[in-house]
DNA sequence: CTTTAATCTACTAATCCGATAGGATAATAG
DNA sequence: CTATTATCCTATCGGATTAGTAGATTAAAG
């Protein structure tokens, strides 16, 4: 299940990339209009920031905004900030790889095997969405 | 992240599966064989039989056994009993549907959209595939 | 220099997960 | 009938994670 940090987050993202200018947007009125509590947006908000999704400008007037064109932004990158491995288990996972102490043989392994076509077919989707495909 | 208990449960089927015959098998060697702390696959092999999947004999020479071919247990009703939801979002599940409290359209909501087309991919694997093929 | 809004650290309550303990129950062997 | 074997079932527990909160700090605009 997803969480909903990336849940918000997503959509945080996906309301940035519907503005029409890309002047900076307060906290608060992502908050409002998504329904979202404004402090754990805060937070949300942030790790995009820190991640490069997103900048922010301080004191009045300020607010977040996107730093890159929708259409630059993969959701799989997006995934993996936010909830973390696309994979379902940690021995399929690529970029969070990490052996099963349980298991003798991976490739004797009918779970590793069946997740492993999940997780191939999940990858390939959120890769070929980029934010402005699921945006608009 | 797939729970161990559907990771064990998987195990055990395919354990059972590749049994030349199909007479009871023990929790304890079962347990032995994949590694895994015996009272917790108690709980889980308990859950399989309730839900259909296996068959148990108590006393000397009893245990758990396969109560359908492997060929006729698909892996998505393996993945709905023993994780839940394949969905990722409650709003996007067919089987355990939950609306969103934040969400005011699931039609314009990007989340939605993305985590849908991850779903039908996801659910069309687990059908297609039986205990059968992910055993051998 | 005052107001505004992001930044950052630290906490808390609630929930879930994996594992364990121990007695009840049922089947089999002798 | 009795002892043994192995499943059945309930209750519990520590630890991790999640979602959300509080409050002080910092930077920018006017």
């Amino acid at each position: 299940m997803l969480s909903k940090k990336t849940k918000y987050g997503i959509k945080a993202l996906t309301f940035l990339a519907r503005q029409e200018n890309q002047s900076p947007v307060q906290i608060a009125e992502i908050a409002k209009s998504e329904h979202i509590s404004i402090k754990f947006l805060e937070s949300i908000l942030l790790l995009l920031r820190h991640s490069g999704f997103l900048g922010a400008k301080k004191g009045k007037g300020g607010g977040y905004y996107l730093i890159k064109d929708p259409k630059d932004i993969n959701m799989a990158h997006v995934y993996r900030i936010l909830e973390g491995p696309i994979a379902l288990l940690p021995c399929v996972s690529h970029n969070f790889y990490e052996k099963c102490d349980d298991c003798v043989d991976e490739a004797s392994c009918s779970v590793h095997k069946l997740m492993t076509e999940v997780r191939d077919n999940t990858l390939m989707i959120l890769e070929n969405n980029t934010l402005a495909d699921v945006s608009f």
